[in-house]
DNA sequence: ATTAAAATTTAGACAAATCTAAAAATAGGT
DNA sequence: ACCTATTTTTAGATTTGTCTAAATTTTAAT
């Protein structure tokens, strides 16, 4: 299994979202930023490999082994993630970068010691589910900050964009994971929200609420 | 700077001893178990890059450029293999394999924080000094058990010979970095040794004699 | 100083992963 | 059902790191 294989399965992972469906050739390219032509030549690879379904012009779907090893890279990822935010003082912004590199070690041994290390997290820094050794997911029951009424309230647990910057603007406005959150008012004008968070109010556009997962109170 | 470079940078230098001399083709293919042609194109392909110096059928050694770069792989190995073994449990004889393939994630803010979880170890599990970042090396004052004369005493500080089996060898047996030692006697027919290791006395053949490092009493 | 052996380099090939440009297949609108 | 735009695949080239086999250079022994 060489890295790029690794990157492919993840990607048409992440594309299919877990679901079963078939995967265009021009989504993987965007997503990987490579080409077309270059995914056609890895899919025939992958299928040879028993990894991947693959007709010619149908899409691309993961096998039952692809979808274990894509989740066992995914795994691999969110547990390096968390190492490095709680032993090492990354921040959340930080640590995708490194964690795109230590997720192709191989070794099961390590992977199993830093999971017991950190004692077994189900989450990682963005609140993205951690997958058992045996690939089962544990997905929250969240939805989306932006599709939720008026006065409801809950509790920050995941961002959808964990892009740098948008993680930065959250800690600049202390807005983190685990902070409670109230909708005080919807401006229809132009969805921006007024919220209670932690004590404080402010405000945060339609753009913001749209990338906050929020679990909400029964 | 790819893998396999860096792993070319890693071999000269340990062939080298450290020292400046020069290193022959075959040297390095031996070292890294691959063919003499190919040590010939990548040792060009390093002159380029002025991390070697390297002329036709001269042999190769490193630039200050290649030494610092080999300094910093061999650092971060060596690292690595301190957090196996204090933060993961890993064994002597495991960690080697695993550290290879962490040597070369790219960050330097992960190594410098790992050295710091680890409160900056001058050794590494196997007694060898680990580069402070810029590159400055402590070899400890040592010498081979083989080489000590009869009732000298001193600490085990290291090992020559690494590989799993004789640090599984020397587990079975209990001789382990830090632990007393005293020869009492040498058997002049096989060079065999009699010593006293933190109370009890064994007897350890010259080879293994020969694969341990000492560090003498004043 | 010559020459045989050993070491090293060159030349040409290959596999992996990528690309560009051209060809083929599909999908959507009328 | 047809045509066009889009998507996808093929064909051929490129880069990196490797190999084998042949040619060249160095070394060391006489």
């Amino acid at each position: 299994m060489t890295r790029s294989e690794e990157n492919y399965l993840k990607a048409i992972f992440h594309l299919g979202n877990g679901e079963a469906g078939s995967i265009s050739t021009n989504a993987i390219a965007e997503q990987m930023e490579t080409k077309p032509s270059s995914v056609t030549d890895m899919a025939k690879k992958l299928a040879e490999k028993g990894l991947v379904h693959y007709k010619k012009y149908q899409g691309i779907s993961l096998t039952d082994a692809g979808t274990r090893t894509a989740l066992s890279i995914i795994r691999k990822h969110r547990l390096w993630e968390v190492f490095l935010v709680k032993k090492l003082d990354f921040t959340w912004d930080e640590v995708h970068e490194v964690a795109e590199q230590l997720e192709h070690i191989k070794s099961e041994k390590l992977i199993d010691k830093i999971d017991a290390l950190l004692d077994f997290p189900k989450y990682d820094p963005h609140g993205d589910p951690i997958p058992t050794k045996d690939g089962k997911f544990m997905e929250r029951d969240k939805q989306l900050l932006s599709e939720m009424p008026i006065h409801a309230q809950g509790v920050c647990v995941g961002v959808k964009d964990s892009s740098a910057p948008f993680l930065k603007f959250l800690d600049k406005n202390k807005i983190a994971l685990g902070n409670t959150i109230k909708i005080l008012d919807k401006e229809d004008f132009d969805q921006s929200l007024q919220i209670q968070m932690e004590g404080r109010e402010l405000r945060i556009s339609h753009q913001i609420a749209s990338n906050l997962y929020v679990k909400k109170n029964d």
